[in-house]
DNA sequence: CGTACCATGTGAACGACGCTCACATTAGCC
DNA sequence: GGCTAATGTGAGCGTCGTTCACATGGTACG
């Protein structure tokens, strides 16, 4: 009802294909393999080119969604952070994002990223909005743009890490402490 | 004459691969393909074989070497910091690193990543122990595994976030004063 | 109601890739 | 000087991204 809806050939292609490939990225398919979408799609493996310039095309689609399911998630961590503790709330869920769907995180920042994808340009500015909401509540003293800059990069820089595994991420509650913890060892006494 | 020694039917095949492989890099080759570095090394696409069990494994070689050039670099920026300034220094030297060799980077920390690679495990905990130590120096009354976690995923946050074109990266200047301020912002009133 | 057109999907093909394997070659040891 | 094991070769497999000539079918217009 939402997005797909049967008009030519096979459907709603464009959409099935985000769809698909965001199925396979669940499964935890590691770089994902355009003539893979287009199979279990039931397409033959030129189909996308008629809807996507290329498998990077289609990454960005894929990332848009991305980007407001993790709005979604840290939304739902807290609708208007204000304080450390709030903040640190929200650093989990995006770390948590990222642990839960590494491969779509991946996706949506590992790769080199077409700068003048206009869907990767306006998802970029509503997270440096977002944060500077944030940033502007929470640390009303502070100079907005560096801790902005500040504070999505140190969430940006712990969702990598952990990802990576460069720090230990054995569970979830042990890395929601972790987490939060380093957000307070920063935030201590900048906090208003 | 370093490590480099002709003895076999090629000479120092190995050695030679990561030279070459980094080479590519630096030359600009996103996603590094063996086939290419064994031509480039005028061995055969099956040569490499005999000495990496992998692709992978030859990256891994090949991140060992970035991540003792970026502990130089960082070295070079400052040698035992102790301050705010001095952690600025460290930071930008970082995201300098990351800016001007983005392929290595990516390589180094891009990728989903060997964890039992003993290369990889070294240099993580290498890494953290140089973070552990400017802590333990810049802020004595931290937290300080906590305060760790913190600067490190700060700093890697920010290469990232530039890398990515997240951040506006127009010139070295440009990035360093937003690196700057970004240290800075969240360091402040922390720092003893 | 028919037909022409354009959007959509097909299948074969190209070159490049990672990786394997049977085979050639040479280095170092007795 | 000959043997063995280490090293390099070349062909080949299956996969990938991408392109192209062609088939198909919905739509718009006579």
């Amino acid at each position: 009802m939402s997005t797909a809806a049967a008009s030519y050939h096979h459907g709603d292609l464009p959409a099935t294909l985000v769809r698909t490939a965001l199925e396979l990225l669940e499964e935890g398919a590691t770089d994902l393999s355009l003539r893979a979408v287009a199979r279990r799609a039931g397409v033959a493996a030129s189909a996308p080119y008629r809807h996507y310039a290329d498998r990077e095309a289609l990454l960005s689609a894929v990332s848009a969604v991305g980007y407001t399911e993790l709005a979604q998630d840290l939304g739902a961590a807290h609708p208007s952070p204000s304080t450390a503790d709030d903040l640190a709330a929200v650093a989990v869920a995006y770390v948590h994002f990222a642990l839960r769907r590494p491969a779509l995180f991946r996706v949506m920042f590992g790769e080199p990223c077409d700068h003048l994808s206009p869907e990767r340009v306006a998802a970029t500015q509503a997270i440096t909005g977002y944060v500077h909401a944030i940033v502007a509540r929470a640390f009303p003293s502070a100079e907005p743009d560096a801790m902005s800059t500040a504070v999505w990069a140190l969430v940006h820089g712990l969702a990598f890490l952990f990802l990576d595994g460069k720090l230990e991420a054995n569970d979830d509650q042990a890395v929601a402490v972790r987490v939060r913890a380093a957000v307070h060892a920063v935030i201590t006494s900048t906090e208003k």
